[in-house]
Formats: structure tokens, sequence, C-alpha cells
DNA sequence: GCCATGTTTGAAAGTGATATTCATTAACAT
DNA sequence: ATGTTAATGAATATCACTTTCAAACATGGC
């Protein structure tokens, strides 16, 4: 069994000389319990059915949080929502995102990464990060 | 030769019904003269140069147009500033980014355009659109 | 447990980029 | 030249964060 992402969390907050507190917590549990790629006002709206007295500046401040721990990575679809997903330990994911329903599906390429990598090379760059959405519609909408 | 990006644009507001005005003349020119990745400030700032009495609502609503029109697209490199490239006909590139200095270049890969569509279906996905964008440091910045 | 210290919190205010409003001005058809 | 409709520019609004600040907490030392 792999270390625990609320473990992982937890290790970060003493790590830095932060502090655990309620809030974080149930923030947490919220994320983790959650579909992979929630916004920040996803997360709030959930959060307030039973914890209506968090703000949205600790939701906002606690997903950085989780991001610069490393349970959580942010990414940006271009509708203007910072959404956060998930992040499995040395996995790494590209997304399919529905132009209708906005359902967003995950997939893994591995030819693609290396031919990205070589396109960069040729053109002299080091990728340090990529980003790869393919936009359409998707199978249930098609249907429709 | 090829039908020009004037007009192309010109013949999109004649049958919108839309009006010809000097401010899209000069707009378009300073647009087709520049750079291929400009954002709206980056044209005002060298619209204002020569023609200071145009409006900052105008730049913005004249690029929304020139993207609507096909001569123009939208894109964001996540810096939070949306950008408007030239498109020329048919050809479709993604882009390089450098992270420290900003820099901007294009590239073009057919594999990795039918590994997306091979990926795309087998989760009965239709592409309309995507988005690949590498983001590194470029030769010059490696250098120093 | 109780304190001292530094961190968090939540409400409110601030930001920056984009988007809209509205009175005035300018294009185009007649 | 005139009427109709669209465009413009200044100002304002919006949106999604982001920061500020006083009060509330969490944690280590006594």
């Amino acid at each position: 069994m792999k270390k625990t992402k609320k473990k992982i969390f937890h290790d970060f907050v003493t790590r830095k000389g932060l502090k655990s507190t309620r809030q974080r917590d149930v923030i947490l549990d919220v994320f983790l319990s959650s579909e992979r790629h929630m916004s920040i006002e996803e997360l709030y709206l959930k959060l307030r059915a039973k914890h209506p007295n968090i703000g949205y500046a600790t939701v906002y401040r606690t997903l950085k949080l989780f991001a610069e721990s490393g349970i959580a990575r942010e990414i940006q679809f271009g509708d203007g929502q910072t959404r956060y997903e998930h992040v499995a330990e040395g996995e790494h994911h590209d997304h399919l995102v529905c132009t209708r329903c906005g359902a967003i599906e995950e997939f893994e390429n591995e030819t693609i990464e290396k031919l990205q990598d070589e396109v960069a090379a040729s053109h002299g760059f080091i990728i340090e990060t990529h980003k790869l959405e393919l936009y359409g519609q998707c199978a249930k909408c098609r249907k429709q």
C-alpha cells in the first residue's frame, strides 16, 4: 500500500511548518471524494452543503497548497475556470474534453510523448511540461 | 495568388451586414504587419503610436471579428492574456513556448495529429479542435 | 493546562483582463 | 441629403481570482 494522499499532504504541512486545521482536513476529504476535475467554485459549492461557514478564500488557498504538495495539479481548459485534478504518483495523462456536455476523459499515449520530445529537440527546446487537449463531441453527445 | 486576408475580412463584413470603418481598416493593417502572436494589449499599444484616438474596446471587438471571419485565431498560453495569431488557410500548427523568455515557435507534426485521431476514436470522440503546447527552455535561453 | 508565537481564517476589498452599456458618431442604402 | 442601423469610445460592470487585515486557532515550551 502506497502513502495515501492524506498522509502526503499532512507530511507536506508538517515539513513546511504549516498548521493542520479543521478546514484543510474537510477540504481534503471533499476533494478526494470528488470527481477528478473540479473547479474551485464546484468544490466550494459542494463543501458549503455541509460546511457553510468555510470561506471561498480558504478553499482557494487550500487547493493551491494541494497543488504545491503534489497531490493535485492545476489545469486550464480555456473556459476561464481553473480546475484541480488528482495526481497519481508517476502518472501523466492528457485530456479529451467534450465541447457539448463538458465531460472530461483522460488518456495516455507514449508514442505522442516521444514525438513531442523529438519535435522539441529539433527546435533546440528542452520540454518541461506540455499540454495536450482534444476537444470534440463525446460518444454520448454524438448519439443525441 | 490566393484571396488576401483583407479581402476575406472585407467579404465577411459585407456578408454579415456589418460596416467597413476606418478603425477596422487600421486595426487590420496593424495586425497583419505584426508578429504572429499578439495580445490585445500589445496590439492596442502598437496602434496607439499612430492612432491615439482608437479605444481599447474597439480593438478588443475587432480582434473578435477577425477570429470570427477566420483570419485570426484566439490562443491561450496560460499567462492570463488572450493572444491572436494569424491563420493561414488550411494550415494548422502547434506551439513551443519558452518558459523563460516567452518566445513562441510553431511546429506541425502529421504523425502526432494522426495519433490524436486514433486516441479520440478509441474513446468514441470526434475531434473538433485540439491544443498542443510544449513548454520548456528555448535554445537561446539554455545557453545562458 | 496555560502562554507566547506565528499561522489561518473569513469577510471584504483589490486586481487585471475581458465584456457590456449607452450616448454620440459614422456608414450605407435610397 | 436623409433615414436607418451599426460602430465607436469612455465609462462601467463582470468575472475569477488574489490579497488584506483583524480576529480566531494550532502548536511548542513551560
